[in-house]
DNA sequence: ACGGCTGTGACT
DNA sequence: TAGTCACAG
């Protein structure tokens, strides 16, 4: 489902910058000793030796390819070094190459624009800095040129033996008569060149890169010539480039596209594709995808590097394959509690580091049921409003997990009718946090926030609260589920989920295979503390959003509950009369940061009207909690400005000195 | 139902 | 929209 993107009029000057098998190169740098040796990354796997997920190229030569198993490696190559993925809570840990990768990028980010596009290849458009380079500085000037820049591959270019080459790509970067789009390129090689060596002198990673006209090109191009090297691909040289080319071997056609033109049409390779007119392509593949074809067989790709340093989203998941498959509803709690330990801590640095939210949180599984019908139903994937703290989500995940393992069984889910039950089995779990918005740092930033989003008008009016069908992760939840939150309240909830699960041994906890029916008497203790329904928020932070002209700053979904306060504020205090508590009093319960469960209604202190017209005591708590700590800790010094945020601390933690972290602390609600 | 884990983007 | 699917490495 690629999706045509017109070129633009004017040459830009596109790099794609892939890290050579990155994985090896980030524990090498940690254990120098492994330099030069032939060397994998093999995943925690007691499986076959585990599965390899980066070869160095000295093991690239010795035979050894990735998806290869550790043993297969040592059979093909008996010196290879095999060093384990780290792992944390009985997952691999990926974190190590993630922050290796964004040392990588905030180097590459400075010379333009730059789009993280995994966690070990990045794209510039650097365009500017090539027109601005040929503008004052062009190589044809230059005294000379950089080594790395010489030995770049251009392509259409014979590379004849000995330095006779490099002769010649200096001719070719600083050609007087070169055509326009030639010199930006041949400066576009030039500021390359001096990027890699500032990223193997910074970082002691090697990379390979390819320059061209567009991104398409240059990722192509990255890969022809590695590792540690530079190809470019001049306008002239476009056509050979892919005439030969397979089109599995362009990106977007690797997968069943690709092989519905292979197998569709009898197309192979790109110049097949060009014997296609573009109504044939459209007819086959819609209006969009044909073009798209039409296009890149052509070298044409409009599309735009992203100026995008960090993730839009983050995940933490594990599979469970063959024997492994999770069988028990505690065992999936159990590992649900790990991922979800994770992601919150991913999230924490988030926000810490790059003062970002997100603000959705996604429970994705993959099962299959042994006494089938059909077998291959997909597990259905659901999502909830995110809110910060561990073990919110470790709750959310939960209820999320039991909605949709409820939807997959169907009528199975009930209770065993006959003699044989059909029965569940997971063999996949993730958890991710998305919708992810920018906070500004500094001071009173909560207040200019909701003063900007008030400005927008609401286009519908999102209906009032007690509407709303309570919906997946609230109430209406299993036993097992107050038994967790109860065994949470009692104790700090580092502990919870280790106490009544192990890990592998799923047998052990027979009773609980199926999904327990619901049960009127057994109140989730989600519906008790977070009586709002937080379904309809996601919906209103969805609807904001799109509403806002500029980009989504701050935090719509509490602007909308305020709209809804105005409107409406008699009604919602007493739809949830139980829970409604003043931020002053919660502030205490923050404070001791234990019992969140004395939801007690207690008496508004303040209740001074803000300039938006809500009554601040009468914010709903389960809203409050779904910001971080620290935004709940600006906003309440906001709403009281003349007393100390954080009186009742232990810590000094009213001074601006103290990090966020310290806040953001697993043991905070 | 051994390629595990993670991430993006389009479609509906 | 939320959920699904495809794709990449």
């Amino acid at each position: 489902m690629p999706v045509a993107r017109p070129e633009t009029s004017d040459a830009r000057v596109i790099a794609h910058v892939d890290m050579d098998c990155f994985y090896v190169q980030v524990e090498q740098r940690k254990q120098p000793e492994l330099r030069g040796l032939p060397t994998a990354v093999v995943q925690y796997n007691e499986w076959q030796g585990g599965a390899l997920i980066a070869v160095s190229y000295e093991a690239r030569s010795c035979g050894v390819k990735r998806s290869m198993r550790g043993e297969e490696a040592k059979a093909a190559c008996p010196e290879i070094q095999l060093v384990q993925v780290p792992v944390a809570r009985g997952k691999a840990d990926l974190n190590t190459y993630r922050s290796a990768g964004s040392e990588v990028v905030s180097i590459l980010a400075q010379s333009g624009k730059c789009e993280r596009a995994s966690i070990d290849e990045v794209y510039l458009d650097l365009t500017d800095a090539a027109e601005s380079m040929l503008a004052d500085a062009p190589p044809e000037g230059l005294e000379s040129i950089d080594e790395e820049a010489l030995k770049s591959h251009i392509l259409g270019m014979s590379r004849e033996d000995g330095d006779d080459f490099k002769e010649s790509v200096r001719d070719w970067i600083c050609r007087k008569d070169a055509d326009r789009r030639d010199k930006l390129l041949g400066c576009g090689i030039i500021i390359v060149a001096e990027l890699r060596k500032q990223v193997l002198k910074e970082t002691e990673f090697s990379c390979s890169a390819g320059i061209a006209h567009n991104k398409m090109l240059a990722k192509l191009a990255s890969g022809m010539n590695k590792p540690a090297q530079q190809t470019v691909v001049p306008y002239a040289a476009v056509e050979e480039l892919l005439s030969s080319l397979p089109i599995k071997k362009m990106k977007q056609l690797g997968g069943k596209l690709g092989t519905s033109l292979q197998t569709d049409l009898g197309i192979d390779t790109v110049s097949d594709l060009l014997q296609f007119s573009e109504t044939k392509l459209q007819e086959h593949y819609g209006i969009n995808t044909g073009t798209w074809l039409w296009n890149i067989a052509r070298g044409i790709s409009g599309e735009e590097v992203q100026g995008r340093l960090l993730p839009k989203s983050h995940g933490s998941g594990k599979t469970f394959p063959g024997p492994r498959a999770l069988r028990s509803l505690s065992n999936v709690q159990h590992w649900l509690n790990q991922l979800s330990e994770e992601l919150y801590e991913r999230l924490s640095s988030d926000l810490e580091q790059n003062k970002r939210i997100a603000s959705t949180l996604t429970l994705h599984a993959s099962a299959f049921r042994s006494k089938d019908s059909d077998s291959q139903k997909k597990f259905p994937s659901k999502s909830c409003p995110l809110r910060y703290g561990v073990t919110k989500i470790q709750e959310d995940a939960f209820n999320l997990f039991q909605a949709a393992l409820r939807e997959y069984m169907g009528p199975f889910g009930t209770k065993p009718q006959g003699n044989k039950k059909e029965t569940w089995r997971i063999t996949g779990l993730s958890v991710s946090a998305s919708k992810i918005v920018d906070i500004p740092s500094g001071t009173s930033s909560i207040m200019r926030y909701f003063q900007s989003q008030s400005t927008i008008p609401s286009s519908s009016e999102s209906g009032c609260p007690q509407e709303h069908v309570a919906m997946t992760p609230s109430a209406s939840e299993s036993c097992s589920e107050q038994k967790s939150a109860e065994t949470e309240a009692a104790m700090p909830n580092k502990d919870i989920s280790i106490t009544d699960t192990s890990p592998d041994l799923d047998n052990s906890y027979g009773n609980m295979d199926m999904v327990p029916e619901k049960d009127a008497s057994c109140q989730s203790s989600e519906a008790k503390e977070f009586p709002t329904q937080s379904g309809t928020q996601t919906k209103t932070i969805g609807r904001k959003i799109n509403n806002s002209k500029e980009k989504n700053r701050g935090m719509p979904s509490i602007v909308d509950i305020f709209k809804n306060y105005n409107a409406t504020p008699q009604s919602q205090q007493e739809t949830r009369e139980d829970s409604t508590v003043s931020l002053t009093s919660n502030r205490g319960n923050l404070s001791s940061s234990t019992n969140h469960s004395s939801e007690v209604n207690q008496e508004v202190e303040d209740r001074r009207e803000t300039e938006w017209g809500y009554k601040v005591g009468e914010i709903d708590q389960s809203v409050f909690d779904e910001l971080p700590y620290e935004i709940q800790r600006e906003f309440r010094s906001f709403l009281r400005p003349n007393k100390r945020p954080n009186a009742g601390k232990s810590k000094g933690d009213g001074s601006a000195s103290s990090s966020i972290a310290h806040y953001f602390s697993p043991l905070k609600r």
